[in-house]
DNA sequence: TTGAAAGCGCTAACAA
DNA sequence: TTGTTAGCGCTTTCAA
């Protein structure tokens, strides 16, 4: 491979000023010419490992994300990368699984990368391991979720009007008894979530009927589990809300094998899977987060950190979610 | 941070002896013990910008796929991630989003990060890049499949075999029209899926309707457009077979959208997009693609060739691939 | 505007 | 088993 060196040679200029046009500054235009040549002939790329042994700077950004599989996640995922790439970084894109453990090794492992910022998704946060980093002046942007007792930039979405917004638009149809399939207790969406859902009660005046809200692990399985109890118990709901992508898949399931029709038998909104909302007959009623401004709102706040501008950290954007709608909710009233 | 220096000083040993530790070489017990103590104290870790620009190895693998948000791929690379991970290298994930451009762009791209290695499912595949690379021995292996002219290892299905299969099992079933929703000519995985459907057809004594065969993008637009254009037809099929994730979405959009039962009005079988397929009513008879050997395979065989055997050069993987029964196929002979 | 030279942190001869 | 040392390719003072 042709080194800096070689170019210097070729072009009988010195390493100093062969690094200097590289680098942007200003060179007699003779010589520009000179060293374009000379580069184009020799195949000449910078060695980024010597540049970031040089500077510290690896001009990469770790992305940690809980799933690789899961389109809503990895469409963030691909928004972010774009803009970071077009700004000159990699991503070192990383998946925990969902698994706390590997959530922390991998962030261990992307710290001792020197990645010159995070983007993260968190389950635990590892708020420690943050902190760390953060100490070291690498900028963490933290998405849909912030972690408990850190100061952090995070990208969230206003899932508390987002699930105000669905359960009041089943109440408003004449639901009284509305399902809510949401995840654990003590994850931030999962309480807002549920907030909101309990909000829309309020102002309808009523009051929910605790036997309707079920919480499982954000996951297909306890989707489809929590649904068929749902659906089972003596005094069935008449509408549902599940309230991710997961879960949201899992109750679909759920209703399917149980031969419940949507609406006719039950009213359904669902959560982020838009590939299965649009798929299902009748298309499904949904929330969207938009994960193309999320992934694009966290590139800009972290390039703009890595730039050293903290004006106005921490920065928490909430973001408004999309509403899809389909046909499967019924209307109790008509 | 931290350096090796550092850790020298503490100890007391030199820094020969210290990079001895770090890769593994034999160092006296206390001595271990006196390092190990010291880098736990000092917080040090390796600065793999330093160890890349001597060692001129990054460590990185570069993968590159045509889209990040399907889940047929990502979970592919899913699979290889964790692998490369355990074995040391990281992976820089690259997506050039089913365009020939940015494929180009970010093979290059990838090119001057100093990979060791490539994963690549490719759409031109760019065999002059590839060449330039692999004569700089960085091994590549192709994913889903070759690319002409370029002597590569890759990692294949059978297809052929597949829908062969498919077609088969619905000639079994009494069908004689069935609609083929295949990708573009030239495309070798179109190809070889037109091939095992043409064999089947020979295999019962039969020639298939050109009028069924139609060929489109790959992507769901076309999988839509083109069923609604099977189906609209004077003589239409009654069964369907779409041959890949984006299509077999698209062509079930249209049959919702078009108000056809499955399968009473008509039988069909999909392509790899296993969520849609259990989510379906009634499940979709479909074949799915071993995404886990793919991606383990593919990564043994670059960990392979990067620890530099060359034995079975170049070796072409063919897998087979998985039957996801479904009820989707209503037997005519019944 | 250009050049000389030091040194980023590490590995790998080679010598002891 | 341990230490000395050169140098990977680059950027960046500082001086010219």
């Amino acid at each position: 491979m042709a080194t800096i060196k070689d170019v210097a040679r070729k072009t009988g200029l010195s390493l100093a000023t062969i690094s200097k046009y590289l680098n942007g500054g200003h060179v007699l235009e003779e010589n520009r010419q000179a060293i374009e040549a000379a580069i184009n002939n020799l195949g000449y790329s910078v060695n980024r490992m010597a540049r970031g042994l040089k500077t510290s700077r690896s001009m990469t950004v770790g992305v940690l994300i809980p799933d690789l599989e899961n389109a809503f996640i990895t469409s963030i995922v691909s928004n972010l990368e774009n803009i970071l790439l077009q700004a000159g970084y990699s991503t070192l894109i990383c998946d925990y699984k969902h698994n706390p453990v590997i959530e922390h090794e991998k962030l261990a492992f992307l710290a001792a990368r020197s990645i010159d910022g995070l983007v993260m998704m968190p389950l635990n946060g590892c708020p420690d391991d943050l902190r760390t980093l953060q100490m070291r002046h690498v900028p963490v942007v933290l998405l849909d979720r912030p972690v408990r007792g850190l100061t952090c930039d995070a990208v969230l979405v206003k899932n508390r009007q987002a699930a105000f917004g669905a359960a009041d638009l089943l109440l408003t149809a004449g639901h009284r008894r509305i399902g809510f399939i949401g995840g654990p207790t003590g994850i931030y969406t999962a309480d807002e979530r549920l907030e909101g859902y309990l909000a829309a009660h309020q102002a309808h005046d009523l009051t929910a009927d605790r036997q309707l809200i079920r919480q499982g692990q954000y996951d297909a399985e306890s989707g489809y589990q929590l649904t068929v109890e749902l659906l089972s118990a003596a005094d069935p709901p008449t509408a549902l809300f599940a309230t991710n992508n997961e879960m949201t898949f899992g109750a679909v399931l759920a209703m399917h094998t149980l031969g419940i029709h949507i609406p006719e038998d039950l009213s359904v909104i669902g959560f982020d899977n838009q590939m299965l909302a649009t798929v299902h007959q009748p298309v499904l009623s949904t929330v969207l987060q938009p994960l193309r401004q999320i992934g694009e709102t966290a590139a800009e706040l972290l390039l703009r950190r890595m730039r050293g501008c903290l004006d106005d950290y921490p920065a928490v954007h909430q973001l408004d979610t999309i509403w899809l709608p389909g046909a499967s909710v019924k209307n109790l009233q008509s």
